[in-house]
DNA sequence: CTAGGGTTAG
C-alpha cells in the first residue's frame, strides 16, 4: 500500500474545512502520522484554521504543542490576542518568539506596537520600535502610523511629529493618527494646522479625519464648525455611519444644544451603547438632570446594559442634585455587575460626598485597591467642599507619601479646602509647596483660591501684594476674590479698587455684578451702585432663579423662590410663620441687606423669607419624620439671612439640616453650621 | 489576505 502522502501545502485543503470535526480530524492524521512533530509549516495552517473557525484554544494548544513555531503561526495567535483585545498576550508572545529566534515582520510589529498603545506602555514601544529598525522597517507604513499613535495615545505629540516627519509619503492613516493626536491631547490649533498642511498635500480627508474634526470643534465648543463640517461629508458623501453620528450628537450635547444633540440622536438608524452614553452625559453634565435619568431607563429599555460611562454619567446626574437614593441603587448595580475600578469609584467618591454622605465617599475610597491621581483629588476635594480642611491637608500629606505626585488639580482642591476653613497659613504653606517643591506654575484659579483665603481673613494688604506679585494680568476670578473679602470686612478703599477692575473686565455672571452693586450699597457709593444696575439692566443680564432641591422619600423636590405652584404650600407657608415665630422669640432678626432692590423693609423680609431653600426644609420637616437628615441642594449661594434661620429652625425641630450650595456644604445642627460663619 | 487612524468618561 501506498504510504500516506501530504499535499505540498496543507492550506488550501485545511480552507476547505470550515468545521471544527473536519480541522481536528486532519490534527488527529497529522499526530499520528508524526507530521506534527517535525513541525513543518503545516503546523501553523492548522493553527490559523483553528482561529478562523474561532476555536482560539484549540489553536493555542497546537501552537504550544508545535516543536518549531514559524512567524505565520506567531502572527495567526497575535492577530486572534488582537482582536480579542488581550494586549498583554500579545506582547507576551512577542517576546516569546524573539526569545525562540522567529523573526517579527510588519504585521507583528504593528500588532505588537497597537497592544503597547492600548496598555500605554511607552517603554516596551519604544523597544518595540528599535527593535523593527533592526529589523528594516523603518520605513513601512504600518509600523510608522503604529509608532506615530503609540506617542500620540501616550500624550507625547511632539515625539509623533518628529517620527511623522520623517515618514516618506505618509499616507492618510498618518495623517489622521497626527489629527487625533493633537485634538484628544488639547491641541486643537494644531489639529487643524495639519489638516491644513495634508490639504495642501493634495490628499481628501475621509470619514475618519473628518471625525477628528468634529471631535475637534467639540473641544472648542464650535458648533458652527462642526455643522460645516457635517455639511461638507454630505456633500462629498461621505459615509456618515455610527461612529460619526455618535460624535455628532456629542458635539452638540457637550455644548449645551440638548434640542440639537436629540434630533441627531432620534434620527440615527442605529444606536449602540456609546451613542446612548453620550446623550446621556451631555445631559448629565449640562444640568439636565431629569433628562439624563430618563434616557438612562429608556437606553436598558432598548435592551442596552447600562455600562460604564453611562453609569457614570448617572452617578453625575445624582450628584449634581443630591439625589442619594439613585445613587445608592447606581452602586448596587455597579457591585453586582461590574468591578469597581478607579473610575468608577472616584464617580461614587463625588456622589457620596455631593449628596452629603462623606464618609460613605471615604469608604469607597478606603475600598480602591488601586487609587489615581484623580481619585485623590475628588477626596481632598470632598473634604474641602465640606469645610474639612485638616482632613483634606492629612489626605493630601498621605498622598505625597504615595509615588503618586501631585498636580495642578491637587492644589486648587487643597487650596479651596483651606479657602473653605479659614486655613490662612497652611494656605500658605501649600501654595509654597506647590511652586517651590512640585514646580508648579499657579494659575488664575489657585491665585484667586489664595487670595479668596486671605481676603476673607480680614488680609486684605497681603492679599493685594500677592496680586501685585502675579507675572501674569491678574483676571476677573482674582479681583472677584479680593472684592469679596473687602465687602466682608468693608475695606472700603481697596475695595473700590477692586470693583472697579471687575467690572473693567465685564463679568457675564450677574452674581459678579450682585457682588458689585452690593459692594457699592454698603459703601453707600449711590451714583457707582446706580451705574452696576444699569449696565445690567442694559445688558440683559437677570438674575439666575434660585431653587432648591430636597429628596423625599427617595424622590426629589424642586423649589423655585416665592413658589406657590406647590400643592402643599399652605401647608409650607404655615410651617414657615410657625418657625419665624419661635425663632424670633429666640433672638432671630432678619437680614435683608443682601436683597438688591429698593423695596419697602417688609416687602424685602418676605423675600428673604420665601427664598428658596426656605420652602424646601419647611417640605422636608412636612414629610419626613421626627429626627431624619435633611439634605438641601442649592443652584445659588446660601444668603445671610438664610444660613442664620436655618441654625435657628435646625435647634427648634432638633434636626440637621445639610445645605449645599453652589460653593459647599453647611452642616446645620443644633443652632450652629459646620462652616463656623465662615464662607 | 493579514496588519495601522474613529465615538462616550471619574
Amino acid at each position: 500500500m501506498r504510504p500516506f502522502q501530504w499535499p505540498k501545502d496543507l492550506k488550501p485543503l485545511l480552507l476547505r474545512f470550515k468545521d471544527r470535526a473536519s480541522i481536528a480530524k486532519i490534527h488527529a492524521i497529522m499526530i499520528s502520522s508524526g507530521t506534527f512533530d517535525r513541525g513543518t509549516s503545516f503546523n501553523g495552517q492548522l493553527v490559523a484554521s483553528y482561529i478562523r473557525i474561532g476555536d482560539i484554544e484549540s489553536a493555542r494548544l497546537v501552537f504550544d504543542k508545535s516543536p518549531h513555531r514559524a512567524v505565520d503561526a506567531y502572527n495567526a495567535m497575535i492577530i486572534a490576542y488582537s482582536r480579542k483585545v488581550c494586549p498583554l498576550e500579545v506582547i507576551k508572545l512577542y517576546k516569546q518568539m524573539n526569545l525562540e529566534g522567529a523573526r517579527p515582520d510588519s504585521s507583528t510589529f504593528t500588532l505588537a506596537l497597537k497592544a503597547c498603545t492600548s496598555l500605554l506602555d511607552l517603554d516596551m514601544g519604544e523597544k518595540i520600535r528599535t527593535n523593527a529598525v533592526k529589523c528594516g522597517y523603518e520605513h513601512d507604513m504600518f509600523v510608522g502610523s503604529s509608532v506615530l499613535n503609540l506617542y500620540a495615545k501616550c500624550g507625547q505629540m511632539d515625539e509623533a511629529m518628529g517620527v511623522f516627519e520623517k515618514i516618506p509619503g505618509r499616507d492618510i492613516v498618518a495623517w489622521t493618527t497626527m489629527i487625533t493626536g493633537f485634538v484628544q491631547s488639547g491641541r486643537v490649533s494644531d489639529a487643524i494646522w495639519i489638516y491644513r498642511q495634508m490639504q495642501k498635500e493634495g490628499i481628501e480627508g475621509d470619514g475618519v479625519v473628518m471625525l477628528g474634526l468634529i471631535q475637534a470643534c467639540a473641544n472648542i465648543g464650535d458648533t458652527k464648525m462642526g455643522l460645516s463640517v457635517h455639511g461638507h461629508m454630505i456633500r462629498r458623501d461621505l459615509r456618515i455611519d455610527v461612529v460619526v453620528q455618535t460624535s455628532l450628537v456629542d458635539l452638540y450635547a457637550k455644548n449645551g444644544q440638548l434640542e440639537l444633540s436629540s434630533r441627531m440622536f432620534r434620527n440615527m438608524s442605529h444606536r449602540n451603547a456609546v451613542s446612548w452614553s453620550a446623550l446621556i452625559s451631555g445631559c448629565a453634565q449640562n444640568g439636565f438632570v431629569g433628562n439624563a435619568l430618563e434616557l438612562l431607563k429608556e437606553m436598558q429599555s432598548f435592551g442596552f446594559e447600562l455600562d460604564l460611562v453611562s453609569l457614570m454619567s448617572g452617578l453625575l446626574a445624582c450628584s449634581q442634585v443630591g439625589f442619594l437614593k439613585l445613587g445608592r441603587s447606581i452602586h448596587g448595580y455597579i457591585m453586582k455587575r461590574l468591578d469597581l475600578d478607579q473610575v468608577l469609584g472616584t464617580a461614587l467618591i463625588d456622589m457620596y460626598s455631593k449628596c452629603g454622605f462623606l464618609s460613605n465617599g471615604r469608604a469607597v475610597f478606603e475600598l480602591l485597591s488601586s487609587k489615581d491621581l484623580i481619585s485623590w483629588n475628588t477626596m481632598i476635594a470632598s473634604y474641602g467642599i465640606h469645610g474639612q480642611g485638616m482632613e483634606a491637608l492629612s489626605l493630601f500629606l498621605h498622598m505625597t507619601e504615595t509615588d503618586l505626585k501631585p498636580d495642578h488639580a491637587t492644589f486648587a482642591s487643597l487650596l479651596s479646602a483651606c479657602s473653605h476653613s479659614g486655613l490662612v497659613e497652611e494656605g500658605k504653606y501649600c501654595f509654597d509647596r506647590m511652586v517651590y517643591e512640585f514646580n508648579i506654575k499657579p494659575s488664575e484659579k489657585h491665585y484667586a483660591c489664595l487670595v479668596d483665603l486671605l481676603a476673607r481673613a480680614g488680609r486684605v494688604e497681603e492679599a493685594r501684594d500677592l496680586i501685585d506679585s502675579m507675572t501674569t494680568d491678574p483676571g476677573i476670578a482674582v479681583w472677584v476674590a479680593l472684592l469679596l473679602g473687602c465687602h466682608i470686612h468693608r475695606k472700603l478703599l481697596t475695595g473700590e479698587l477692586a470693583a472697579k477692575k471687575v467690572l473693567e473686565l465685564k463679568p457675564d455672571n450677574p452674581g459678579i455684578y450682585a457682588l458689585v452693586s452690593n459692594f457699592y450699597a454698603a459703601a453707600r457709593k449711590w451714583d457707582e451702585f446706580a451705574g452696576v444696575r444699569k449696565v445690567m439692566k442694559n445688558t440683559g443680564m437677570k438674575k439666575v432663579p434660585g431653587y432648591s432641591v430636597v429628596e423625599v422619600h427617595g424622590k426629589l423636590h424642586a423649589f423655585l423662590m416665592e413658589d406657590k405652584s406647590h400643592p402643599q404650600y399652605e401647608q409650607i407657608a404655615g410651617m414657615l410663620e410657625k418657625l419665624e415665630h419661635e425663632m424670633t422669640a429666640m433672638g432671630y432678626i432678619p437680614n435683608t441687606e443682601f436683597v438688591l432692590h429698593n423695596l419697602e423693609e417688609e416687602v424685602k423680609v418676605k423675600m428673604v423669607c420665601s427664598h428658596s431653600e426656605r420652602l424646601a426644609i419647611a417640605f422636608g420637616l412636612l414629610n419626613t419624620g421626627l429626627g431624619t437628615r435633611l439634605l438641601i441642594t442649592k443652584n445659588l449661594r446660601v444668603c445671610r439671612d438664610c444660613h442664620e434661620a436655618t441654625k435657628f429652625i435646625s435647634k427648634i425641630v432638633n434636626r440637621e439640616i445639610v445645605v449645599r450650595d453652589v460653593k459647599r456644604f453647611h452642616h446645620f445642627k443644633d443652632g450652629v453650621c459646620s462652616c463656623g460663619d465662615y464662607w
